[in-house]
DNA sequence: CAGCCGTGGCC
DNA sequence: TGGCCAAGGCT
């Protein structure tokens, strides 16, 4: 990690350097003026830490620097080395991820935990083969773990290095049909010396400088070389594939509150859609959600159909593959009323420590449950818990 | 291989 | 305001 040294002198008779060595050139010493400062990088000169190398690249995974840092911070205190994690309860662990999305992630996380400290002793693997085979690390995140934690001299190609790549080339192909060539162009490339921080400078450009939309490129060290800058047109690339919109499903949600603020809730199925965290209890999300009879799926707690009382509005969330708009039902039950087979009451301090996936928050909000955290219980959630976005739509008026 | 998986921020 | 996007992986 040492600042790159000046070129040599060279006879007058000597080649220039190839392509790939000058633009290798460029890209790092434009790294070691601007490179950016994270909670997870080592400083100049420095060996990163592999546990945080891959505890950062897993929660990077389609999800931007500001969302991960006080995710990071959390988990690094709470769980200060892979052994720590893998003997944590996944419980745990997905309530401190909760808010962070792709719940998945945080289950492979903990099952990559568990691995590497069963399989190899509690110390990450140095090869992309072995990184490759472990929960929740593919193609792209071995690449990158192999490249900054033990400079193995391999480029990963994340969707930065794409926009980066598919710029300078001025490539035409779609992707995700490129992927091949994308990854002959990035070969092209010459980590050998410094491959963690070449891995990190296309991170860092494509975050930075070679931004999606107005790429800012007078302060590019590529400029130069770039085909696409040249044809005035940068921005435009890559070219994609268009992808089809989900259609909206609906549904209703119940709301039951006991008189000492306990509400009831559960725990969805371990696999797909928000595996693994806690809901209220709703009805199926279909595109053909009749609302007349939204009342007839409430939990069964002996209370009346009329007794579930319609909160005027609706929450609205989208996913990535369709959006969701839920009807909230309140009701107050008695004290003393047991919970149905499958669920459970939470107390009202306890809320904000759950596993509350963001679109459950809003429910909850919109049922008027507080889930922040640091109400009436002793309690810790997860120190970093971030507050619903509060877009909850406004009761709809009829216009008149 | 294309669909499934969250969320927040940006313009 | 809403459509798009972010350091992808799994099936």
């Amino acid at each position: 990690m040492t600042l790159a040294a000046p070129p040599p002198a060279r006879k007058p008779s000597s080649p220039e350097p190839p392509e790939a060595a000058r633009l290798t050139a460029a890209l790092l010493g434009w790294y070691d003026r601007h490179r950016r400062v994270l909670p997870w990088r080592a400083p100049t000169g420095v060996t990163a830490d592999p546990y945080a190398v891959w505890l950062s690249e897993i929660m990077l995974q389609q999800t931007t620097v500001k969302a991960v840092v006080p995710y990071f911070q959390a988990f690094t205190t709470a769980f200060p080395t892979v052994r720590d994690l893998a003997a944590a309860d996944l419980d745990a662990v997905l309530r401190l991820w909760a808010g962070l999305g792709y719940y998945a992630r945080a289950r492979n996380l903990h099952a990559c935990a568990k691995c590497v400290v069963d399989r190899h002793g509690g110390v990450f693997p140095t090869t992309v083969d072995a990184l490759r085979a472990l929960p929740g690390i593919g193609d792209y995140t071995a690449n990158a773990i192999a490249a900054i934690a033990f400079d193995v001299p391999v480029v990963p190609i994340d969707g930065n290095v794409e926009r980066v790549l598919t710029r300078l080339h001025a490539l035409e192909e779609e992707l995700p049909g490129a992927k091949p060539r994308l990854r002959a162009l990035a070969d092209t490339l010459e980590p050998a010396d410094r491959a963690g921080d070449l891995a990190q400078a296309l991170m860092d450009l494509g975050a930075t400088i070679c931004t999606p939309k107005s790429p800012a490129c007078v302060l590019c060290p590529w400029a130069e070389p770039c085909a696409a800058r040249r044809r005035g047109d940068a921005e435009t690339f890559p070219r994609k594939a268009s992808k089809k919109e989900g259609r909206l499903r609906r549904g209703a949600a119940f709301v039951a509150v006991r008189p000492d603020g306990a509400v009831l809730v559960r725990t969805r199925p371990e696999k797909g859609l928000l595996g693994g965290m806690t809901e209220v209890p709703t009805t199926e999300w279909t595109t053909t959600f009749a609302e007349r009879s939204a009342r007839d799926h409430a939990p069964a707690l002996g209370v009346a159909r009329k007794d579930w009382r319609r909160v005027p509005g609706v929450v609205t969330h989208v996913f990535t593959h369709f959006p969701l708009e839920l009807l909230v039902f309140v009701a107050q039950l008695a004290a003393g009323v047991d919970a149905p087979a499958g669920s459970r009451w939470v107390a009202r301090g306890d809320v904000a420590g759950e596993a509350l996936p963001n679109v459950m928050r809003k429910v909850l909000e919109h049922a008027g449950i507080d889930t922040k955290p640091g109400a009436p219980s002793m309690k810790r959630a997860a120190p970093n818990q971030p507050r619903p976005s509060s877009r909850i739509s406004k009761p709809k008026r009829s216009p008149r």
